[in-house]
DNA sequence: CTGATTCGTGCAATATCACGCATAAGCAAG
DNA sequence: CTTGCTTATGCGTGATATTGCACGAATCAG
């Protein structure tokens, strides 16, 4: 038996049966027990698995990619990608942060909308294909894995050299006190920059951001028009509330 | 026995049997197991096959399903795809272009390597996102519709900011005496860019390039590194060409 | 707390690998 | 036919990978 392809069988079982047990699969195999271990611990330092007394798990969900990220909530998202499109007029220049609800946004844009979009996020630069009337600008830089957004200095210098009518701007949380708020520092820096770059800034908020804080500070409330779904806390009397 | 006709039958013994052991390969076809050794490695340049140790495994990428591995015709992208995935080396800094080959590639790329890939193609970029361990840097830009790749002065400012060790070159037309080329004027512009920042170009061509030439030069045809399919032109010595 | 598993590491035996070199066979030009 | 070149092959050698075992530490179950 070859060591690459008992590798790949032990994966194929992890798929198929959601746990893999080490004394048993030596014996299965027709390996010492040392073995086994040692291919789970290189599969574990791959990524591929995660390594757990006894055998090993499915690797761990934490940073899925995007794309089953995007399954929940997936009527409000769709409600506020409606509203954001409309949003958009033809002539408008608009910088368009990533993120599944954008994603839906440009889904729901009218397919002869002739308009400027700027963003930073290959995934929603990608998806503006099919508009053959739009003009896309992509600002470039290193690439973040979760968010799939470009960062560094490199993104600060492109939105620092555009001025938008308007930026449609994603956060993790909105809070009365922290304001608008992420879970990167360098992400924060970013839109800090868009927010900046653009004369009016936009949040689709679902609802499980209402309230919620996350360590970095973008803006404050005040200055993002909020659109979001369900109930309006009191807090929040400027934001625009969308019926389900 | 013929070297071509060994290699022909390991390829069949590979799609019947899920697998090759060198050793035992060796006493059955009456050769040394260098012989054989040579053959595998040979076949794993051309992406017909992935090298392990201890003998060789289909070239199936590993986030396929694997188990339709044995009625599936690879078409002739996905082979070149297979080809130039195989040249990306850990570590390595490389210029990936837009197009569908390249995106070929980026589904051959085994799922755990480290190295770093610059593009200014979002939907390349968009396509890297389920490998945890590459570093991706996008290049911004003003976005062509058709070819779905950023041009421009950005671009070509990103670009000239760079050294990578290799540059994976997308063109429309491959001609003895004009040499590589492409039906855009700022493509090409940024094209030969991209060449000027990396050691070595490497052009995946499809057949149906070789011959034709396109209206503005990228670059001459000995300045790459051409890897094909199909029956190899007289004016193309230097070429790798994939069998079929 | 205690015994039993399981884990990680070091180690040695074996298998496999890549590279260089020499030999032999095929081939084309003279 | 001879010469020179290319290609294929086998072998030696040092390097690398894989495996099983021993042993002490860590972890789990009752």
């Amino acid at each position: 038996m070859l060591t690459a392809q008992r590798k790949a069988l032990l994966l194929d079982r992890l798929h198929a049966e959601g746990r893999l047990v080490a004394r048993g699969l030596a014996e299965e195999l027709g390996t010492s027990e040392d073995t086994i271990r040692r291919d789970l611990r290189e599969l574990a330092a791959e990524g591929l698995l995660t390594r757990v007394h006894g055998g090993a798990l499915p690797a761990s969900p934490t940073h899925r990619p995007m794309r089953e990220r995007s399954n929940m909530e997936v009527s409000a998202k769709q409600r506020l990608g409606v509203a954001g499109a409309a949003l958009i007029r033809p002539g408008q220049t608009v910088i368009l942060d990533g993120g599944t609800t954008h994603l839906a946004l440009v889904q729901a844009l009218p397919a002869t909308l002739a308009a400027t979009i700027i963003t930073h996020s290959p995934t929603i630069a990608a998806a503006l294909e099919p508009f053959a009337r739009l003009e896309v600008i992509v600002i470039g830089g290193r690439l973040m894995r979760h968010s799939m957004v470009a960062l560094g200095a490199a993104t600060q210098a492109g939105f620092a050299a555009i001025r938008a009518d308007m930026c449609i701007l994603g956060v993790t949380g909105l809070h009365p006190e922290a304001g608008l708020t992420t879970g990167d520092h360098e992400e924060a820096l970013i839109k800090r920059r868009m927010v900046q770059s653009a004369g009016e800034t936009i949040v689709l908020a679902t609802p499980d951001k209402i309230g919620a804080a996350s360590a970095f500070q973008i803006a404050g409330l005040e200055e993002a028009r909020i659109i979001t779904t369900g109930e309006p806390p009191d807090w929040l009397p400027r934001a625009q509330h969308l019926r389900a």
